[in-house]
DNA sequence: TAACCTATGTGACGGGTTTCACATGACTCG
DNA sequence: CGAGTCATGTGAAACCCGTCACATAGGTTA
């Protein structure tokens, strides 16, 4: 199934491709050229082509590809014409936005367990989500079918959290604490950080840096 | 002031280190080698050096990096060695959980205006901060010092939202909602993308995809 | 003060990713 | 049905970024 080494950059544009071919389809618009969509992602036609061309060839020489088609296509590519049972551990200021984030479910990603260890949280109704006892991760994780976890506790509190989760068989994990995780190398985690982005505006403000190609971004 | 260009992945990257210098100033630290550095960040000695290099000799041969003195030296790379005021536009879920977020003020970012739309809203208090109607951004915002705006509408309104910001005057934004926004050439924009993450856990869990280095990643 | 040790700073190298350029093939129109 | 148009798909080139390897310099010790 695996042709070649796919990179991160290549990855990420898919997503994006992903969201304005939805957009696209939602328009009515039935075909797209490189060109269209390179414009609108601020990337160039090549770009996309090349991207594209890494998982077969899905357009038609002289018109472009079929908006439908290639949306079905990336989904595919990406693992999302299916659903991810997803777990919000800590269900804070972010935890809380997450769960209330309805976008997530059309994309894929279904929350269908919150975790905290917070006794004033635990049996609360979250969206139509009762949230369990962290302490009961283990069991009740698996038996919903959980297979994505957010981590979305303090930050000093993050690794024993995914020791917990890693041990409890979670093979991928997005974390939302200013740390450095340690996970086993089977495992997928992710970071998001706000602070990097924040940062990185006041660096390009204060040294008046050229945008570029905006790669991995959006 | 600009030796050379600045790679995108090398700013992030500083971020890191600067995270990390102030967990060893934390810890006591004085000095650290690009080693333990890049061992913390899962990255390579010689890429520590190469990022530090583009900006100067900050180390001692045979000695390593003074803990306190780089971490001042990043801060000042990245602009954060002062403070920027910040507005978040948009205080639902997500804007809430950013204004509940102490850790921004801690690293340079004070959020000093909320605006927003919603009737309700307007006037009510956010962790001290009296939400503002969005009509009155062109006034309050540059009266506030707002240097950076934070956009978290839903999407189909963040265009609106971010052309009344630009032309306000606004040089720097970070855009929440998951939309394409235009904005001139002299404006820096990023976006905060977490179903892009998703996404990559998706794709990597159905194609087995092999973890390599952890690039602009946390 | 001299010898040794250690980790920096950096030119050279190599690999990977993006861009270029064009041959190719599909559709359209006359 | 044939000529023309257009945008794909892809090798090759260019470029960028990360890695390598080592000369170098500061610290330390005797
Ligand atoms: N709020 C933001 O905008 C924001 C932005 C960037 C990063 N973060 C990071 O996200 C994380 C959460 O931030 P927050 O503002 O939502 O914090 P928060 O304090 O509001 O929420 C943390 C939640 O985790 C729960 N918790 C604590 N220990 C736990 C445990 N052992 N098991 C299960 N749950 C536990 C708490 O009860 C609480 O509900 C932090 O690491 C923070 O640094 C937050
Ligand atoms: N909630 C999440 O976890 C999450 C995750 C990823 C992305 N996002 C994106 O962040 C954005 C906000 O999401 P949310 O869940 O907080 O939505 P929300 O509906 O809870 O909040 C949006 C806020 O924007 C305000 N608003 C609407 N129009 C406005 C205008 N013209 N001027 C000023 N304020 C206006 C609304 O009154 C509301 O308070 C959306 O674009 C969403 O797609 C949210």
């Amino acid at each position: 199934m695996e042709r070649k080494r796919i990179s991160e950059s290549t990855i990420h544009r898919l997503s994006l491709y992903l969201r304005t071919l939805a957009e696209l389809d939602a328009d009515g618009q039935a075909t797209v050229s490189s060109k269209e969509l390179a414009d609108r992602e601020k990337l160039t036609p090549a770009q996309v082509r090349k991207d594209l061309s890494f998982f077969g060839s899905f357009g038609t020489r002289g018109l472009g590809y079929p908006v439908i088609e290639l949306k079905d296509k990336i989904a595919r590519i990406l693992g999302v014409n299916r659903t991810w049972n997803v777990a919000v551990i800590g269900v804070g200021n972010i935890g809380s936005a997450l769960v209330s984030y309805k976008e997530f479910a059309r994309q894929g990603f279904r929350i269908v367990k919150i975790f905290d260890n917070d006794q004033r949280k635990i049996g609360s109704n979250h969206k139509g989500i009762q949230v369990s006892d962290f302490k009961d991760f283990a069991d009740e994780a698996p038996e919903a079918g959980v297979e994505i976890a957010i981590i979305a506790v303090p930050g000093p509190i993050a690794q024993y959290v995914v020791d917990d989760v890693v041990r409890a068989g979670i093979k991928a994990i997005l974390n939302f604490a200013p740390v450095n995780l340690r996970v086993p190398a089977d495992v997928y985690l992710r970071n998001e950080n706000m602070s990097m982005e924040l940062e990185y505006l006041s660096f390009a403000m204060v040294n008046n840096h050229v945008q570029k190609k905006t790669r991995r971004t959006v």
